[in-house]
DNA sequence: CTTATTGCAAACGGTTTGCAGGATA
DNA sequence: TATCCTGCAAACCGTTTGCAATAAG
């Protein structure tokens, strides 16, 4: 979980730097945004805005998490089921995602042994690595669950 | 690259099974989409399709690629261009992408240890491995280009 | 002759855009 | 005041669906 106060700070310098303007409906969003690890999609993202922002639209909401996109501070992911999810990224930061189909919970996981050899399979083509996108998907194993179920209650987000 | 009678064989099990009906449209994108071992997207089998079978149109390609899915002989492929593309499937076989971002071309890995290493990720959070996607991005090398790049010439899909 | 299939056009769901009014610097 | 931003509604794009006409078994 990236900290909130290098993320604003980014997001200044870019919107300085592009002579954006500060708003109500960006400073909401960017808290709503920042103050959740979860991975949220646009409509969760809207209906917590409009509690603070009230009359705010999907457009603005779009625009907006696009923009935090273009000054690098969100990732854009899209999973299997067609909706675009946005998380903080704190630069540098990279991780992967575990899915679970049983309760909806999606993990985080970097893998050192798994880039290695992700880079290895582009070399041996002749690419040079660029990027990657890696879900894994899962179900919790009975009777315990997975880890984010039996800490249920624990999280907030 | 699954051999065309196995999947036909497959194929007319599946229609014989659940009453369905051998038609002009459904043989002629059967044959399209063996023929190829490329990805296609429904745009590019819409395409070649009306060649042989005119006034084909969308409908019809979604649904039988559709039907070859659930017949067990298609593979449904998201990548990041939001269009679905598909791939001859012999059951059994996996296999994962690296994306070319310079040419386009998209190559077929499979790598044991990844594989294992997944496992092993769920495992750790308590979950089954169900399914995964992965997909790398690379670029060719200069000057040499991808390994597609330099057999250019050589394949014809 | 019965049932499945086709092609068309309309509907869809998520996302983007044009525009006139409103807010920010 | 000049410019950027917002909200709305309409446009978009890939995909799905209802329907009447058509073809397969």
């Amino acid at each position: 979980m990236p900290d909130r106060a290098a993320l604003q700070q980014r997001l200044n310098a870019y919107m300085a730097a592009h002579g954006l303007k500060q708003t109500r409906q960006r400073q909401v969003l960017f808290d709503i945004f920042v103050a959740s690890d979860a991975h949220l999609a646009v409509e969760e993202l809207l209906v917590r805005a409009q509690v603070r922002a009230p009359g705010i639209g999907y457009a603005t909401v779009y625009r907006t998490l696009k923009l935090f996109t273009e000054a690098g501070i969100a990732l854009e992911r899209r999973f299997q089921d067609g909706q675009t999810r946005y998380e903080a990224w704190a630069k540098g930061e990279h991780h992967d995602h575990l899915i679970c189909r049983t309760c909806g919970h999606i993990f985080e996981f970097e893998d050192d042994v798994i880039e290695a050899r992700q880079a290895e399979v582009a070399r041996t083509r002749g690419l040079t690595l660029v990027s990657h996108r890696h879900d894994i998907y899962g179900e919790c194993m009975e009777p315990e669950g997975c880890t984010w179920r039996a800490a249920a209650g624990a999280h907030k987000d």
